[in-house]
DNA sequence: GCGAACAAATGAGCGGTGTTTATATAATAA
DNA sequence: TTATTATATAAACACCGCTCATTTGTTCGC
């Protein structure tokens, strides 16, 4: 055997990727293994570990194509609207949908740590800030320059963090049976009374400057 | 061997949910295996199975002491607040302590899907509503009964979602060089700006009421 | 006291996992 | 054409969850 050339080195990473995908969207993550990649793609194991360190790192990049998916949905989520409450209102509901159509896609990029100090895992980390920065534009353009670019970082991360629950929400409970009503109305809920209150206390000085996570 | 009688069914059950929090706390969830809590305990593996249904059974069982703990604790926690939002801030102050504390067990919780449609998975549920109901019952005191028990009930998920979601933040930052910062103010921060934005908003009219998850 | 019945605990075994490595093969260079 | 080099393989290792025939200790009827 060994059909040199056939395929190259980065055809096979891409090819192991989408399997992989496959295997993730459809199985969940307990539904993936190096073998049943491998064989997906018509190879044995030993190759995917010719292209991959090993099969955390088959998963981290997994995870970057997602987070730029997510990042791609969410960036033209944008287009209709104009006023910035209501284009958070559309990240919210592109974010919720994505989650939901690739629930266990999207859930494997929070609940799988990145493990050791590589270079991948700033890639990573930026794949992650650049999805943030979205939802600071929208804080950004509603506020002016009334706060801070940092208490806006802190700001974005705090709200979506909540988009964020309401999205877990959304997918443990969408194969109930009282699963089917929207969980949009909460979404604008959160962002609508937090966006109120962020108005009201303005220029009381509770400034959150240097308070990293 | 067979030292019939030496200990108790439930005795067993409990070293082994003891010994398997301690594999958690210790090495995460990866860490964790049937061989390893048997060894643990002074048995062997087909004695687990004697007493667990499956592996998955005894993560159940210790996502469900999880959640009792996390209960005494935030119901501890509110011994010395008398303002609703200061409660609040108390519940999430330890909420977010308890979840950094013990990182590896408490994302277990909500990482692990229980599946199945067993009589476990309703007691489950329960010790989680219980937990929402302390939030809820701070979210009804500071809105008197001008706000549905419906709506207060989303409002404390919405709400905790966020306060969940800076927990999270916590915890994935906590190894690194600039994670040593606090991120209670961050979490006072969302839940101040939150209940401005629901005082305001009170009387606009624009219900939640229906619209579960 | 003794054998039968029963409950408790074992450990070998099954099919799977991630990962490593010696080996074989196909494409290329000399 | 031969030697070299890059690919690909298959076997092996140690572990995994889980099952079950078997052994063991205890207890009960006689």
């Amino acid at each position: 055997m060994g059909r040199r050339g056939e395929h190259s080195k980065s055809e096979i990473e891409n090819m192991a990727l989408e399997a992989a995908e496959r295997l993730i969207e459809t199985q969940g993550y307990s539904g993936l293994s190096a073998r049943k990649v491998a064989t997906a793609i018509g190879y044995t194991v030993g190759s995917l570990y010719f292209v991959f360190k090993n099969l955390d790192e088959l998963i981290q990049r997994v995870n970057g194509r997602t987070l730029d998916q997510l990042y791609m949905v969410l960036k033209d989520s944008l287009a209709d609207c104009r006023h910035p409450q209501d284009c958070l209102y559309a990240l919210g509901s592109a974010y919720i949908e994505y989650a939901s159509e690739h629930a266990h896609r999207w859930r494997m990029v929070f609940e799988h740590q990145p493990e050791g100090e590589g270079l991948l895992k700033e890639i990573y980390e930026d794949k992650v800030d650049r999805v943030y920065a979205l939802v600071e534009r929208q804080l950004a353009a509603l506020t002016l320059n009334r706060v801070s670019e940092e208490e806006i970082a802190l700001a974005a991360r705090a709200l979506w963090s909540g988009v964020h629950g309401i999205a877990i929400l959304r997918i443990n409970y969408q194969l109930q049976p009282e699963g089917q009503k929207s969980v949009l109305p909460l979404m604008e809920h959160l962002i609508s009374h937090y966006l109120a209150g962020f108005d009201l206390e303005q220029g009381e000085g509770e400034s959150l400057q240097q308070q990293v996570v």
